[in-house]
DNA sequence: TTTTATTGATTGATCAGTCAATAAAAAGCT
DNA sequence: AGCTTTTTATTGACTGATCAATCAATAAAA
């Protein structure tokens, strides 16, 4: 049954069949035939759109980095002062898009797997060299440069702590808990100033 | 040549040889022959002691606890104050025998694998339990109970963030500047006490 | 009739797990 | 002390299952 056109179709869904079974299965060892069966179509046209399994894989990644650009662009843009960009980075890590368990749980099997794969830990280094930047922002107009280093490093450790416990799911942090305890650990920086 | 008494002798071998080479490789999908070759044995050998795969896994996290338990509770039989517990807490997550990149990144694979394997999961929550309860014997005499359970999650949360970051290498944490953030948020929380 | 989308069938590689065979020590016997 | 027998440790060779990747064949638009 041929359309035309499907081929930017098959590809998204493709890949959206990849973040739901990877982020399922909280692993990227997951099989061709597994995603492909998900998005409804053969394994080998899932090879067809994508050649190699590793290009699909870092085509999912670059999705849900993608995905997490644009709502950290948008809240930024909202944000009217240095320390509303703060709160704004945080709550966006634990918004209803992000914080889902299956989007924690693919997050965390690409964190793992760019340990190995060059290509994903291009991507991954972009999405950490972002987060810092957008906190030092945040943080250079209010503490000083010290500080801020520090803080900044604090916070990105935290929102890591939190996604692999919301992926073990084992009695652990719901969103809002999660942002609280980062915005109670800013809070307490910045009272106690001084570097 | 069959020696006497091979057995523990080649169960310690098998399960050092699984924790260097997991922790090489950043993940638990590495192969009976890989491990028992790296113990210099075949792995008919490795099948014949542990059985399955599964609890040759199942032995090797039991033995990354067991170290961890045991450095832990020589940190804290040295602390003399409830602040000094956080500190050696921290401190023992950072040391040289437990922060090596090899141990880190067995640490994540077995973290990760925890999803989806219950037995894992178990000794995981052992772990997750007892760190808890560790800061919290040291935080409830410092702090109001309500910050305190902030604090303890927020100190958990931070050692799982470096260790993934540790993991990753990527112009990331030392021991000592890891501990140094860690230990400037206890600080900062306990300088703007108010609960 | 051509182009586009799709798949079933197949191949080759990798691995966990099994088992019968081997070799070296230890124990028993004289 | 020598010898036979038993026990213990170890492995090579094999099996069956799983999977990524390929490709020739098919069917529905254009």
């Amino acid at each position: 049954m041929p359309k035309l056109g499907m081929p930017p179709l098959r590809r998204k869904e493709l890949i959206d069949a990849a973040i739901l079974t990877i982020g399922e299965r909280g692993t990227l060892d997951v099989t061709m035939t597994d995603i492909a069966g998900r998005a409804g179509v053969s394994s080998a046209l899932a090879h067809h759109y994508f050649g190699a399994k590793d290009e699909l894989l870092q085509a999912t990644m670059r999705q849900l980095l993608a995905d997490l650009t644009v709502e950290m662009q948008q809240a930024l843009g909202r944000a009217a002062s240095p320390r509303e960009r703060i709160s704004a980075i945080v709550n966006v890590n634990f918004s209803v898009g992000q914080f889902r368990p299956e989007v924690v749980a693919a997050w965390l099997a690409f964190y793992v797997e760019a340990q190995r794969s060059p290509p994903l830990r291009r991507l991954l280094r972009i999405y950490v060299r972002r987060l810092r930047s957008n906190l030092m922002s945040g943080l250079t107009p209010l503490v000083s440069r010290n500080q801020a280093d520090i803080m900044s490093e604090g916070i990105a450790a935290l929102i890591d702590g939190f996604y692999i416990r919301r992926a073990l799911k084992d009695g652990l942090p719901n969103p809002r808990g999660a942002a609280a305890v980062i915005e109670h650990y800013v809070k307490a920086c910045l009272s106690s100033q001084p570097a």
